[in-house]
DNA sequence: CAACCGATTGAACATCTGGTTAGCATGCTG
DNA sequence: CAGCATGCTAACCAGATGTTCAATCGGTTG
């Protein structure tokens, strides 16, 4: 056995986290038992314990491991919405994962979250200074909901797959096709008119005469 | 102890269901025990198998009296978004827990999704022909979209209203505060001008060509 | 009153859980 | 070579879990 642990990536304890994402991606970390994850990555349930001090340690190291990757990956893509972009290239147990961490509750993925928003909203406001976005009266909710909104098919995965009839939401084909639809509702709007906005104001004004 | 189980709605059967309600839409069911249930009931673990046959049949009959619910605000059909809008609207722990069961699987989450979708296609495509609806190039997956866009509040509830600064997302302060924004990007659109469609041109040109 | 039936309890059971420990093997270092 | 740290396993532990079961209680019915 080999024992190169910082430049090895193949190392039982990377496999036994590459295992755990994958695993706790599917049904979050209270789902899968520690035997489960030390079963998938080959090795003795101790072993799991033995890296990684507890359980909630391994799953510690799998959000840690899953900001980095986000973080870290192709850095100069598309300018500041680079960790979005990026988190939509990562590696499919890696969305898994971050989708799961997202509904869990986990900190980090609420930080990764929190962060992602700031980057959003800067991007979105300099867009209406260039031009190329649409003012908004409220800024703030505008980038939450419009990082919300790309993460919901993470999030939804199995429901989007099912509305589209495809097996696979996120290999290219369903990928191209839904992310064309993103970019259209976003671009020329899905109400034609200012109905709903007046819609909206009625409601507001019924609500408040009470 | 009274015995009027069909018409009082507060026997040990009922509040077993509302505490089970309650805990599996905070944690999941795999999270939470069937003497978690019991103790939220003020019965004994024994008690709530005895009603429910099993654990899984206690999940069941959550699920059923939550489509229940959502479905008793226009008690035959789901007309056009009314679906939509009573998810939107129920009570707290009901949104909770079908927000849960959406991400955790539920069969019967999934059906209601489905529904929706169709229902909110099918309005959509009206709202085409009438005019106040902008074309799509791909109907079905929009309506996917749409609803899973209105559902994401649902889901991450907590992450939005950290990123708006608000306590309970919820509440109609913050609903009404969101709901403008949503109302306003699906109005406006986000983007002002082509380049988000010509950049989505661009790399499908290059994926293709790969 | 007696028989009965559903609601309800509490204890028990087998299983699975995360975690601990002792020990083995291997490779590095003196 | 001896000494030692480290990756790794197997056996084991205490606790929690879902489920079963015998027994009790209270009201209804014959």
């Amino acid at each position: 056995m080999l024992n190169m642990r910082s430049t090895d990536d193949l190392t039982a304890r990377a496999r036994i986290r590459d295992a755990a994402l994958d695993l706790f991606g599917a049904d979050g970390p209270d789902g899968v038992s520690v035997r489960a994850v030390a079963a998938a990555a080959g090795v003795s349930p101790g072993l799991v314990l033995h890296h990684f001090g507890s359980k909630e340690g391994l799953r510690r190291a799998c959000d840690a491991h899953v900001v980095a990757v986000i973080r870290g990956a192709d850095p100069d893509v598309l300018s500041d919405t680079s960790g979005l972009a990026a988190m939509l290239e990562a590696a499919a147990p890696v969305r898994r994962y971050l989708a799961r961490a997202l509904v869990d509750g986990s900190a980090d993925a609420a930080a990764l979250f929190d962060e992602i928003v700031t980057l959003t909203g800067a991007w979105l406001a300099e867009g209406t200074l260039e031009g190329w976005a649409q003012p908004s009266e409220d800024p703030q909710a505008r980038a939450a909901l419009y990082v919300s909104w790309l993460l919901a098919p993470l999030i939804l995965e199995s429901h989007l797959a099912r509305a589209l009839d495809v097996d696979d939401l996120h290999g290219m084909d369903a990928t191209l096709r839904y992310s064309r639809v993103v970019v259209e509702m976003l671009t020329r709007g899905v109400f034609a008119d200012a109905r709903a906005l007046t819609a909206w104001d009625a409601v507001k004004k019924e609500r408040e005469s009470r």
